[in-house]
DNA sequence: CGAGCAGGTTACCAGGCGGTAACATACGGT
DNA sequence: ACCGTATGTTACCGCCTGGTAACCTGCTCG
C-alpha cells in the first residue's frame, strides 16, 4: 500500500512494482532515452538495464520494439496537435492565433520526446513517416482553412503556406532550444519575433 | 576500350569495370538506395546486390558503410550549400535574394539525394549530425548577415530569423515536391508565393 | 603465348540484437 | 502459516549484418 519509492532509473532500491506503476515507469524512461538516442540507437537490453529491469520484463508490457516506439511517438504527437489546437481555438483573433501557435512549438519542442517526432523521418518505419505526416496534414488543415478564409486562396495555396509556417515554427523552435545558452534571446522574445515576422508575410495574402 | 555497356544496377551484360567507373557507379547507386531507404534501412548486402556486386567490391572502394554514407552526405551537403550560395551571391537585390534562396531549396530537395541530409537527424551518428548543422549554421550565418545589416538586428536575433526562413523554405519544398500532382501548383507558382511571404515578413524589420 | 595483376567471387566469422522458454521469488488473501 | 499468482530473472536461440580471408579469372603486354 505504500508508494515504495519508484526508482527513475537504475537506482538501488529494486521493489516490486505493479503492473501498470511498471508500465508507465517503462514509458517514460523508454520515451526519454528513444528521444535521445533515435530507435536504432538504443536496443531493448540498454532500455531494459536504465529502466533498472530485465529484458522479458519489456515484452511483458510491450509486444515488440518497434510497437514500444510506435506508441510512444503516437503520444508525442497527440500532445503536439492538442496543444497547437488550444492555440488555434482559444481565440478568434488571427494575430493571436499565429503567436499562440508559434508559443505552442516553442513548449513543445523544449519537451525532449519532440525529438521522437523529428527522428521519426528516418523512413525507417512507413507506419511511422505516415503517422507524423498525418498529423502534419492534419495542422496544415486547420491552419489552411483559417489562412484560406481570409485571404482568399484555394486550397492548394492555403496548405503550401500553412506548411511553410509549420516549417519557420519548428525550425526556428529547434534552434532557439540550441542556441538560447550563447544567444541570450528568452523565448518570449524569440516567439514575438518570429510572430511578426509570419504575421506580416500573411498579410501580403490578406483580401480585404 | 569500348564502353563496355556501363550497368545502372542488377542488369545483365555484367562486364569488368575499371576501378574509376566502378567507384563512380556505386556512389551513384549507393546515394539512390541509402537516400530511399536510410542509412539502417539498406544492408550492404542489399547494395552490393542492387549494384549487380558482390560485397566485397564495396569493400574494395570504402571502408566502412559509415564512411561511405558519411562520403554521400557531405556531397549532398556541398551541392546544397553552393546551390544556396550561388543564389545569394547572385545578385545585390535582397528581394531577388529570397527569391534565388527559396528556388534553390525547391530544385535541391527535388535531388532524391536531399533525403540523405533531411534523414541524418536520426542522431544515430554525431558526425551526420554536426555536418548537416554546421552546413546550417553555415548558411544561417550567411542570411543572417544579410538581414543584420539591413534590419540592424544582433546576431542572435538574426540567427534566429535566418534559421526561420531555412525551416520555411526546406518544409515547403519538401511538401511541393510530394503534393505538387495533386495540387496543380507549379514550382515557379510556389516560389513566387513563399517568396511574397518571406519578404513582407522581413520587411517588417526593415530598419529604414 | 603465358604470366601477372586488376577486378571480382564464394564462403565464412564474430558480435549484437530482438525475442522467448523455463525457472525463481515476493506478496496478499484466507 | 501457507499457497497461488503476479512479478521478475537467467540463460538461451536464431538471425541478420558489417566486415574479411582465401581464392578465381580474364585482360593486357612483353
Amino acid at each position: 500500500m505504500e508508494p515504495r519509492a519508484v526508482v527513475g532509473r537504475a537506482g538501488e532500491p529494486r521493489t516490486r512494482l505493479s503492473a501498470q506503476e511498471r508500465r508507465q515507469q517503462l514509458l517514460e524512461v523508454a520515451g526519454g532515452l528513444f528521444a535521445e538516442h533515435g530507435f536504432h540507437g538504443l536496443s531493448m537490453e540498454q532500455l531494459a538495464d536504465a529502466a533498472g529491469v530485465s529484458k522479458p520484463v519489456l515484452y511483458q508490457h510491450f509486444p515488440s520494439k518497434r510497437e514500444l516506439y510506435l506508441a510512444l511517438m503516437q503520444d508525442a504527437i497527440a500532445e503536439m496537435e492538442s496543444q497547437i489546437r488550444k492555440a488555434l481555438e482559444g481565440t478568434r483573433d488571427n494575430r493571436a492565433r499565429v503567436e499562440g501557435a508559434i508559443a505552442a512549438y516553442f513548449d513543445f519542442v523544449e519537451d525532449r520526446r519532440s525529438r521522437l517526432i523529428f527522428g521519426a523521418y528516418e523512413a525507417a518505419d512507413p507506419d511511422a513517416r505516415d503517422a507524423v505526416e498525418e498529423a502534419n496534414r492534419r495542422t496544415a488543415e486547420a491552419v489552411g482553412q483559417l489562412i484560406a478564409e481570409d485571404a482568399g486562396l484555394d486550397r492548394a495555396a492555403a496548405g503550401l503556406l500553412a506548411t511553410a509556417l509549420r516549417g519557420l515554427a519548428t525550425e526556428a523552435a529547434r534552434w532557439w532550444t540550441d542556441h538560447d545558452a550563447d544567444a541570450g534571446l528568452d523565448k518570449a522574445k524569440a516567439v514575438r519575433f518570429l510572430s511578426r515576422l509570419a504575421w506580416r508575410g500573411l498579410g501580403s495574402f490578406q483580401k480585404d
